[in-house]
DNA sequence: GATTATAATTTGTATATACATGTTTTGCAA
DNA sequence: TTGCAAAACATGTATATACAAATTATAATC
């Protein structure tokens, strides 16, 4: 935290998830909250913008920045979450069974992140159980050139962690798709999937910062358990 | 388009979809579009920070505004888009089925919307065909204190165009979430369904810039033609 | 007291400057 | 020619000012 818009960003979040601003009202005005963090206002609208971005206020001109209504409607899945992070969240009892970890050459993969088609890349297929129930199985592909060593252990915790952590790579964005397929023989083999014969799949290219595509994940969710929540605005044609 | 950055925005967008600028290549610098648009440095910055939320392009630090390759990702049902938009897009020929369009009092719908529990909303429930089958099932509720008068004409074209353009309502932003369940008899009624028990339902809340709650939609696709892609940056914890 | 006009408040846009930080190019020296 | 240092270039952050536009509070008038 060494810019100080994104510290005051994660200021105003904290003072917003405690109550300390309901839902309905108005933030102090940018003149107030230019005094209070001691800083000019282009600084504080940085940090409101950020706040509207990702949901919080609503900026209405004249009025003031009004804080929005999270709680109605619950945001656990929004924007890159790793399922880790997800995990923490819901504080839910969870487990992950790493099934494989291996190097491969897989040259459509590859193909897709623009990487050379004979490179390796790390292939992680785990389970992920919650309350007794294995209901997720994710397949990564990360590029090796760029996570040269990975480790079961690693695999278990949370590789986002280690990536962004340990390696210092700088996750930037994801391109993903969502959609519903029939289960294959690997989901039957690790997901108890109580009858459903459909799975969710959640399909993303992840980029680092400088545009290198690094990682295909395939995530694949049982229906029943299954929710994606987003907060979008609206770009106006 | 009154803003200099919104026109210069979507300036870019064109010459980017023209194929002006390829992607993996950089926009001109910052400095170069200033020249260009006879503007300053941070009215260029406003228009490609949209640029950049939009996924469009990625700025690299030293380096530039880096073009992303939004093909190789269809991007079809990113953000807010009405069915309208979306049809018009992929090109296809489609049909729109009203088959409702009434006044009621839900008191349920009205508490989420926050409006007054006697007062009225419009009931607009429309299937969708493509490709000769019916594959979505739209509920929409909407404030009729918002939205005085609506007809089966306008239901049939589109709500959104009407509401923003003719009413001049500004649609600000929505909050959706994404499950699966199983049909209902409404589904089954109004739908093709070919077999599938199951369907995908987006429910949206949708706001006015003022934050005003003014639409509940519940959108109901056949899993199997049903696809939702979106493009999201990490948001650093 | 109610309505209207005015002023104050609040956010939006546009512009300018200074310096920091990362990347690329250039040029000098070995 | 190669290698390294310096310069040039590109984006990031912080600050400042001026004015526009929408809302709210205040004062004045009938």
């Amino acid at each position: 935290m060494k810019n100080k818009y994104v510290e005051i960003y994660h200021n105003l979040v904290k003072d917003i998830q405690k109550g300390e601003y309901a839902a309905g009202g108005t933030l102090p005005s940018e003149h107030e909250l230019c005094a209070r963090f001691e800083t000019s206002r282009e600084t504080i609208r940085k940090a409101l913008n950020l706040l509207s971005q990702n949901g919080y206020i609503q900026k209405v001109r004249g009025k003031g920045s009004v804080v929005l209504d999270r709680d109605k409607f619950e945001f656990p899945v929004s924007g890159l979450t790793s399922f880790k992070e997800l995990s923490d969240r819901l504080g839910q009892s969870f487990q992950t069974h790493v099934h494989e970890l291996t190097l491969v050459k897989e040259a459509k993969v590859c193909r897709q992140l623009n990487c050379q088609e004979g490179s390796y890349l790390w292939k992680v297929v785990r389970s992920r159980e919650i309350g007794g129930e294995r209901i997720i199985l994710d397949k990564d592909y990360l590029r090796q050139d760029l996570v040269p060593d990975l480790t079961k252990d690693i695999a278990q915790t949370s590789l986002y962690h280690y990536i962004e952590n340990e390696l210092g790579l700088d996750i930037s964005f994801a391109k993903k798709e969502i959609v519903v397929e029939p289960v294959t023989a690997e989901d039957e083999e690790f997901l108890d999937l109580n009858g459903h014969d459909q799975v969710v799949v959640i399909r993303s290219y992840v980029y680092l910062g400088d545009t290198t595509a690094f990682q295909f994940t395939e995530s694949r969710h049982r229906p029943d358990k299954f929710q994606f929540v987003d907060f979008a605005r609206r770009t106006k044609v």
